[in-house]
DNA sequence: ACCTCCCTGGCC
DNA sequence: GGCCAGGGAGGT
């Protein structure tokens, strides 16, 4: 599923093809889609006709800067993905928003269970939305050891589930939650506010080194190819997971078999050994 | 701080 | 035919 490593994998190659562009047409096939947004005819309307001026990504939103200030917001839920393709070229199925480019080229959502959205926003409406409190961004703006602590301090709940909170540090899903904790050597279920700050230390590591595999692998296109990159090819790191999606299989530092257990209504998968 | 809901393809 | 996957909003 679409976490930070997956969506910073799609700006990249998105970039290039449409910063600069004017959009030239938008289709919604499924209205959805377009939520989030006070008036959903907004969202073809304020687009049509605007320059692409940056590409941006804030944890898993993406973010495409408008002339005049508006912003096209992108979120690829857990299902999505973007395809960029000539007009010509038969769409995908559950190709549901279609954003035209004075290229000749095509952006297209592709989301079977409508998780993602889409929407474009004021400035006004960018602080007032979601996206208002986001905590920092987890690959650019990692807070500090200190910073760290101090947000988790407090925290009763489970380090797994605050690390999924989006408005402590945004862009760790499931998979590289489950990841940085596995390389960190903290069980999932630790209380949050229990975490020494070696600890802490070796989370943000592990935070960072998850993130940063996964990036370089091209992100984690799992069995259901739900995600892809906008060429179509599938990312590599999936093979590289050191907990997620490995139940009963061997830890690859310890050779203990991978457990999982379920935390807030999520899968959870951690070693038994090298996760206490 | 927790639980439920949204949605659909794939699997049993 | 029914359940599972889960990001994020909304409700309690």
């Amino acid at each position: 599923m679409p976490e930070l490593p997956e969506v910073e994998t799609t700006r990249r190659s998105l970039e290039p093809e449409l910063v600069g562009r004017v959009i030239t047409g938008v289709e919604v096939g499924r209205s959805r889609m377009v939520r989030r947004q006070a008036r959903p005819g907004d969202f073809a309307d304020r687009l049509v006709g605007a320059r692409i001026s940056g590409l941006r990504r804030h944890g898993k939103f993406l973010l495409a800067d408008l002339d005049g200030d508006l912003v096209w917001v992108t979120h690829l839920g857990m299902s999505g993905r973007v395809a960029l393709a000539d007009r010509d070229d038969p769409a995908a199925r559950h190709t549901n928003v279609t954003v035209r480019l004075d290229s000749g080229r095509d952006f297209r959502l592709v989301d079977p269970r409508t998780f993602g959205f889409v929407a474009v926003y004021t400035p006004d409406e960018l602080g007032s939305s979601s996206l208002g409190r986001l905590g920092p961004d987890a690959l650019t703006h990692l807070p500090t050891t200190k910073l760290l602590a101090s947000a988790l301090v407090r925290r009763t709940a489970p380090i797994k589930a605050v690390l999924l909170d989006q408005r402590v540090v945004s862009g760790l899903g499931n998979i590289y939650a489950d990841e940085a904790l596995h390389r960190a050597g903290i069980h999932p279920k630790r209380e949050a506010r229990s975490l020494t700050t070696d600890e802490i230390r070796w989370l943000r590591r592990g935070i960072r080194a998850s993130l940063a595999a996964g990036l370089r692998w091209g992100g984690t296109s799992l069995d259901d190819l739900a995600y892809l990159l906008p060429d179509g090819r599938a990312g590599e790191y999936r093979d590289r997971l050191r907990v997620y999606g490995r139940e009963d299989e061997p830890c690859r530092r310890c050779a203990s078999p991978i457990r999982r257990s379920v935390i807030r209504q999520r899968s959870s998968y951690w070693c038994p050994h090298c996760q206490t």
